[in-house]
DNA sequence: TTGCGTGCAAAGGTTTTGCATGGCA
DNA sequence: TGCCATGCAAAACCTTTGCACGCAA
């Protein structure tokens, strides 16, 4: 575990950086090439997925596809044991992403998985619906 | 609503058709274009993913990504009201899925809805993860 | 020195777009 | 007739792979 590959690079040292720097963030590899480049660093888009690869392995991060149109996005996981309560909402208005770490959700991962024999991956799994901020705008508009 | 473009042409009739036969199933865009092609109908490329489009955006399609790698799913909603009232759980190893009505579930978009201020779209959601099948066939395999 | 890591470029696969043609109303 | 729909091919897009070189241990 939190291997990543036997020898450490100064690429994997950037990568690493920025991605705790952005911990709780949900960050594509584009938007991490992107953003290192803008430092003056530059590693190759191999070299990123690469790693990137290792540490959804690892289980430093996770890894999730909103749409498949949309390219992948990443999340640093800093404290592996918290996250395994961490969900993802998804706006299907606003298209905002909020994380929810509630206790309520990992009942549901549980009562599923004992009732349903259905082991949930949540790294895969978005609730898609309203939020709130758009519910209470179309009650303006009078939608 | 249920609009799907201003003209009724044979492609349109034909992709319903087999859309329809399929309900409650997980489609792709391939596997649609392919199955169409062995009935010796050939529905251009573009065609197929324009009027999947249209569909989704009526109602009368769903769609899912598992993956940014996977291409999309899509799935025929015959009674809308019915599917809002139970929710769907993928497994991403065989690919079936499973229409679950529960009322842990149903809870939990009360939770959510009360504690996060988020109105989950049940028509829209899909859970990810390992049905009871495939993690006794990994069992066995020793992973 | 050994062999993993890196970068570049090319390949891979899905989905979209441009444009001329075809077909519904 | 007017406009939408279709088909083809090319483009766009994200991601992976092959290969030679570089670098950590």
């Amino acid at each position: 575990m939190k291997s990543s590959g036997s020898y450490k690079t100064k690429q994997k040292e950037q990568i690493m950086q920025y991605l705790i720097e952005h911990s709780g963030e949900h960050i594509t590899a584009q938007e991490l090439s992107h953003h290192l480049e803008t430092d003056g660093i530059h590693i190759g888009t191999a070299t990123i997925y690469r790693f990137l690869d290792q540490l959804v392995t690892d289980g430093t991060l996770r890894k999730y596809t909103i749409d498949s149109r949309t390219c992948a996005c990443y999340e640093y996981l800093p404290h592996q044991h918290e996250c395994s309560k961490h969900f993802h909402l998804k706006c299907t208005e606003c298209g905002k992403l909020y994380h929810v770490t509630c206790e309520h959700l990992a009942g549901l991962e549980e009562h599923i998985l004992e009732h349903h024999g259905f082991q949930i991956d949540q790294s895969k799994t978005v609730l898609y619906g309203i939020c709130a901020l758009c519910r209470d705008a179309d009650k303006e508009d009078g939608i």
